[in-house]
DNA sequence: GCAAGGTC
């Protein structure tokens, strides 16, 4: 029997769909990565009966990226990655090993079904599931199709079986302008921010942001915030004035009444006004009218209306609703939270869900109402073909989400059951008054029927007192008018849910990636978020748009993504020729980035302004080993010591506190030595500033301390103080750390184990023995005589810490703290002590050589 | 270390 091969973009989709074309009749397992599952059935395929495999992806298969020797920001100059530097493509997550796991489901099979999203992404997904998968299927049977492309839009059975029934072919050209689309991105987004970082990290010491990132969507983005905070700043308040007028309603009742013209800048104007209208005792009813109106009930929800009143209304960043709603929708309480759909499928289960929150006792009430006096048909949305609007799949409390995911799941169904309530219907009555010669009116609702405003109150229509019932020809006592003078406002800051909103009108970003551009501009520091979650550009945001501006404008204008949009169109519908477009447009923007560089000093001056050079930055903290001045330590990230004499940085490692290392100094280089530490439950370790810049040996990387340092003899390097093979990781070392006394630590060079022990001591030294049971380095430990844990008043011993019975009593191994509570712990302790038993580091000699010069001529003293 | 787009 011939197997189809049949693959959707994702796990949930790949099952909803088996179980609708097997008509739940399907076997189901895990897939070799543990994420995709394959569901099997037979069926009849192409008049013959087979075999199918329903599997699915974990959205792109690949990803592109620059040859790796691209991506060395010291060696490469960014002009070249318009169009010199090669890219090739990586696999997107190489945890899931999605192309051996397509692979092996593939391997055999004699025909395949694209089943990817119908979008764009969609259609060049299909041609790296086929990149995988072609080459190991079955051969074709003489020149018969053999792949093909179901378009749905919808997961209905009846558009999933009509899909099916026609299968069509994948649209290359679609694909074509998705790898065109990828590639513009990575070399124009990777050029102007390599750039960009380079340039001023190198003059200014307190940018406050490790990098200096440019995208075509997150620098529109910024350019949202700041536009918004160029017209706080512009602002000019103006005065106006406004006439407000009482009359008696009742007995102890007066209404206020707005005044028509709503209000004049002109002081003497309105004071001509209140001339004209103060004398008189009467207003005059001109008119009166009831009219009944309503308002609508919300459409289905789709992911930005969701991301949008997660921020304005519980408080709850985009990103951070997104992980919330993702949590959810895998434990089965909401239905899929990415699309764009904001219509019901024609068939689709409105009362299901419904009956599933008949008994909750936050709105059993207005469910079963509505479940015996009959729903309302939801409004006609937007059907964009991807998922259905986000609904609850079952009833759920408070206690069992917790109260973060309960709010955003109240929210949820409180908006689902909205959508299939009534319109709220009221009243509003206006009642036209003349007062003199002026003319005032007056406005109240009231409310004939709450309809969904019940399951949603905080849309309700306000109770406002009704007003009173009167004919034209009335009148009513003035019982005061009076001349206000107030001031104009300027706008608030931008609102993440203002911001959402700006950037779905401009086309920039997805449902899925606006949460990651707005998190970006957060995490660069380019602006803060504020109460209210308003949006507040930092200095950096400002002077980085304001330089756009006056360089190019266009780099930080919304039309930037969708100008190159149209251009890709082009080839998706076969218009244009892919490498002509491509060509074309980085030629554009390559352009753009020479023409940008040579005007950097435009942005410059904004940023002088706001930062501080280099030199004047940070505190003398260790000596240079070429000019023997004192460096400045920079802690803002990234941390660094500058040379202002040399004009040097060098690079410090990050997220720890760095102090001097009691002034000794680098045997190779004479820089002196600085400690690095994660704090006090964490590690520390030597290092030198020079070698973690310019590694002196072979087999060290960039950023290595003294701790994976090879100099045979340094008293502090690796091969002095390292004791044996770490317990939990592969390729570390555990390295006594020599300031750690007197609760001395041992600590692996690579990963974040840690042992303390023989707490107390006065001194540690690494002895130059070796244990003969484990080859690990003996350690040769002195106590006081009062504070000595060791047997019959012994002050000293050396011996194993993995193998002497004496010292096991004074060795507990730990994890290191780090900064982040996240990162904390690790890998979990292994039974027993493991292979704890590790050789002593043995240092080849051809790795001993120093690369060079200065390391060459230090070495040569040493 | 960089983009934006999928998804987990």
């Amino acid at each position: 029997m011939r197997t189809v091969l049949m693959v959707a973009e994702k796990p949930s989709l790949a099952q909803s769909i088996a179980k609708i074309l097997s008509r739940g009749n399907m076997s189901s397992r895990k897939g070799l990565n543990g994420t995709c599952s394959v569901h099997e059935y037979t069926g009849t395929f192409a008049g013959q009966p087979v075999r199918f495999k329903m599997t699915s992806v974990c959205g792109h298969v690949m990803t592109l990226d620059f040859l790796g020797k691209y991506n060395k920001w010291d060696k490469v100059d960014p002009a070249e990655l318009f169009s010199q530097a090669p890219t090739e493509k990586k696999e997107a997550n190489p945890k899931l090993n999605m192309v051996k796991f397509l692979q092996v489901e593939g391997k055999g099979c004699d025909y395949i079904v694209l089943w990817l999203d119908c979008d764009k992404e969609g259609e060049n997904i299909c041609f790296e599931v086929l990149d995988a998968v072609l080459p190991i299927m079955n051969p074709t049977h003489g020149g018969e199709k053999t792949v093909f492309r179901a378009r749905f839009s919808s997961i209905t059975d009846t558009d999933i079986c009509a899909a099916m029934a026609r299968l069509g072919e994948p649209d290359h050209n679609e694909a074509l302008s998705v790898d065109a689309r990828q590639e513009l991105d990575l070399r124009i987004g990777c050029a102007f921010t390599r750039f960009q970082t380079k340039y001023f990290q190198g003059k200014y010491g307190n940018l406050d942001s490790s990098l200096i990132s440019f995208g075509p969507c997150q620098t529109p983005t910024l350019g949202f915030c700041v536009e918004r905070h160029d017209k706080i700043q512009s602002f000019k308040p103006e005065t106006y004035w406004v006439l407000q007028a009482k009359v008696n309603a009742d007995k102890d009742r007066s209404l206020l009444l707005d005044w028509d013209r709503v209000r004049v800048f002109d002081r003497e104007i309105a004071q001509m006004f209140l001339n004209m209208t103060k004398l008189e005792k009467e207003a005059q009813v001109e008119a009166t009218s009831r009219k009944e109106k309503a308002k609508q009930r919300p459409l289905a929800l789709n992911t930005v209306e969701m991301l949008r009143v997660a921020s304005s209304s519980l408080g709850m960043g985009p990103q951070h609703a997104m992980q919330t709603a993702e949590r959810l929708y895998t434990q089965g309480y909401i239905s899929y939270p990415r699309t764009e759909t904001t219509h019901y499928p024609e068939n689709f289960d409105l009362k299901g869900p419904l009956r599933q929150q008949a008994n909750h006792p936050y709105w059993a009430d207005t469910v079963k109402r509505l479940l015996t006096e009959g729903i309302n048909r939801p409004r006609k949305g937007h059907d964009a073909g991807d998922h259905p609007p986000i609904t609850p799949m079952r009833s759920a409390t408070e206690a069992e989400l917790g109260s973060e995911a309960w709010r955003l799941y109240e929210y949820i169904t409180r908006h689902f059951i909205a959508t299939v309530s009534y319109d709220c219907k009221y009243l509003q009555s206006t009642i036209s008054f003349r007062i003199g010669p002026e003319h005032f009116t007056c406005t109240g609702k009231t409310v004939i029927s709450p309809g969904f405003t019940e399951i949603m109150p905080w849309q309700s229509v306000p109770l406002e007192e009704s007003l009173p019932t009167c004919q034209r020809g009335d009148t009513f006592a003035v019982s005061e008018i009076k001349m206000l003078e107030k001031q104009t406002n300027p706008p608030d800051y931008l609102t993440e849910a203002e911001l959402i909103t700006l950037m779905e009108k401009h086309g920039i970003g997805t449902d899925a990636s606006i949460p990651v551009h707005i998190n970006n501009i957060c995490q660069r520091n380019y602006v803060t978020v504020e109460s209210g979650r308003r949006l507040k550009p930092t200095n950096l945001g400002i002077v980085l748009v304001h330089g756009y501006y006056k360089i190019d404008a266009e780099l930080v204008l919304p039309t930037i993504r969708s100008a190159v949009e149209k251009q890709l169109n082009l080839i998706a519908q076969g218009k244009a020729d892919y490498r002509q477009v491509l060509g074309h447009t980085l030629d554009v923007f390559k352009r753009k980035f020479h023409y940008f560089v040579d005007s950097i000093a435009g942005m410059d001056e904004l940023m002088e302004v706001s930062f501080s050079p280099l030199a004047a930055t940070g505190k003398p903290l260790s000596r240079c080993g070429k000019c023997h001045r004192f460096m400045k330590y920079i802690q803002a990230k990234p941390s660094r010591l500058h040379c202002s004499h040399c004009d040097e940085t060098y690079t410090l490692p990050q997220n720890g506190t760095i102090k001097l290392y009691k002034e000794l100094r680098c045997p190779l280089d004479d820089f002196e030595l600085v400690l690095w530490s994660s704090g006090s439950r964490g590690k520390s370790y030597p290092l030198c500033p020079y070698c973690a810049n310019h590694p002196p040996f072979r087999d060290m990387k960039k950023g290595m301390g003294c701790n994976e340092c090879t100099h045979p003899t340094c008293q502090h390097s690796l091969s002095m103080l390292g004791i044996g093979q770490c317990v939990e990781c592969e390729s570390g070392v555990l390295v006594l750390d020599p300031t750690s006394g007197p609760k001395w630590k041992v600590a692996c060079n690579k990963c974040n184990v840690v042992a303390h022990c023989f707490e107390n001591a006065y001194r540690v030294r690494v002895s130059a023995d070796t244990c003969s049971t484990c080859e690990a380095a003996l350690l040769a430990v002195d106590f006081n005589k009062a504070k000595s844990p060791l047997p019959g008043d012994e002050t000293q011993h050396t011996g194993c810490v993995f193998c002497d019975p004496i010292f096991q009593e004074l060795v507990e191994l730990k994890h290191a703290a780090s900064c982040h509570p996240m990162h904390r712990g690790g890998p979990g302790r292994r039974q027993g002590r493991g292979r704890a038993r590790g050789r002593r580091p043995t240092v080849k000699p051809s790795a001993r050589r120093p690369k060079d010069k200065m390391s060459a001529l230090a070495a040569y003293f040493v």
